[in-house]
DNA sequence: AAATATACCTAATATTCTTAGGTATCAAAA
DNA sequence: TTTTGATACCTAAGAATATTAGGTATATTT
């Protein structure tokens, strides 16, 4: 969520969920029971900030990355990049012969 | 754990986490209260089957999958795999120009 | 002798996700 | 025109899993 803010910008919660599928090719659905609470931590934390607006009589919330937020990104970024790399240490077939 | 054993052959709990903190470089450490646990749901599963040996007066229990267990890694493996290609897909850098 | 490593385990708590709701607007199909 | 599906927010119970913090005991190293 965070690395999709960071790039575009400002999002809404539904929209952050039709990217997620859209990007993995449907491989990946982030549902609303994730989505919200999760939202909703990272705006406590201060990561994120808010902002309402009507469209039609319909609401959306956009959220928008605190510069906090930026830096949390990038370090959670990396923090990934380092588990996929250790996993793939693990799961590397080990070499029997040659 | 299931890769683990697999290519090991067989594995007591202990040695696993040696395992996975040497193939990982210290980057990962897999605790007894997640791996004692995952492997007595295993065992309950039918994936994997153990063995008690004393070694002097000190208990080990080596664990090796079962036929159900090898099928399970296998897909296990395609299925994290699939996992990582999609959280690529999702964080990959989004190409703003050229 | 004491500290560290080996070797098994459990249990309370915390965290997080899934599932399954609820409310409401808007557009398209039946 | 009604009903379905998409858009858009949300919560809460339950399930699953990890963390933390123990407990027990033997073997080895300092």
């Amino acid at each position: 969520m965070l690395k999709l803010l960071d790039e575009e910008g400002k999002m809404y919660g539904y929209e952050i969920t039709q990217h997620v599928k859209t990007l993995s090719d449907g491989k990946m659905i982030l549902t609303e029971g994730a989505l919200y609470p999760t939202l909703h931590k990272l705006e406590a934390e201060g990561l994120v900030k808010t902002k309402k607006v009507m469209v039609g009589k319909r609401m959306r919330k956009y959220y928008t990355l605190t510069t906090k937020g930026k830096k949390a990104n990038k370090s959670k970024l990396a923090e990934f990049q380092e588990f996929i790399n250790a996993m793939q240490l693990i799961l590397k077939p080990k070499t029997t012969s040659s």
